[in-house]
DNA sequence: GCGACAG
DNA sequence: ATCTTGTCGC
């Protein structure tokens, strides 16, 4: 599918995308946290989702998928390479979550649509994006302490918080993905943080994805 | 036209 | 994203 087709879809998606609280349980008792990574210098798209208790943030569960790559990376189409692999790792899952903190944008993408929004409309859960870089938009300068926070702004509306979740650390962007409001989603992540630049569910879920064998170690389930 | 550009 | 060890700074 050519790009003029998947940005009609993107649109066509985005207003689905529903910008406020709209919880099955609040508050949420399971958290999961969403990341995707790639093998075979690409060819092979990795994703991973963990489960974690809130509030106790203990892994709970995880699963990880591997499917052959169907397309490139462009800036701006994201969701399209990695929600594929993502769907994949859901139907894994033995016990679907109240809330997902999605790595990368919700609503503060060009067409309002980034990987988090996607794939929460897709499941139809609840959805954070924490993106660690910029998309689209702009931002005054953020203080240096800890806890500040300013705004993304683009074609003047706000579309996420940039968050400083920790000392001469560079900000979170923190966006509604679907069905959680911008508010709402940054006090999420905020009460799911635990000392270190990202919040546990995407800590665990990149840990996860990349295989790094001293989270593995630890990932052991407890029953 | 030029620069920017999630993972 | 991924290739990759040590190293500088707080």
């Amino acid at each position: 599918m050519e790009l003029g087709a998947l940005r009609a879809k993107q649109l066509e998606l985005a207003s689905s995308v529903i910008r406020e609280d709209r919880f099955d349980t609040d508050p949420p008792r399971l958290i999961a946290g969403a990341d995707v990574g790639f093998e075979q210098g690409g060819e092979v798209t990795r994703a991973a989702i963990v489960l974690l208790k809130y509030p106790e943030l203990t892994l709970m569960e995880y699963q990880i998928a591997r499917i052959p790559t169907t397309m490139p990376y462009i800036p701006g189409f994201l969701s399209f390479r990695e929600y594929p692999a993502l769907l994949r790792a859901w139907e894994q899952l033995s016990h679907k979550p109240d809330l997902i903190f999605v790595d990368g944008h919700g609503i503060s993408h060009p067409r309002r649509l980034g990987v988090a929004s996607h794939f929460g409309l897709l499941v139809d859960t609840p959805t954070i994006g924490v993106a660690k870089k910029r998309l689209c938009g702009k931002f005054d300068d953020l203080p240096d302490a800890p806890g500040e926070a300013v705004p993304l702004l683009d074609k003047g509306e706000q579309l996420a918080w940039v968050w400083r979740s920790k000392k001469r650390c560079n900000p979170l962007f923190i966006s509604t993905g679907h069905r959680v409001g911008l508010d709402t989603s940054l006090s999420w992540v905020q009460r799911c943080m635990k000392g270190y630049r990202l919040p546990e569910p995407t800590r665990w879920a990149d840990a996860v994805a990349s295989g790094r064998p001293a989270f593995m170690r630890l990932a052991e389930i407890p029953r």
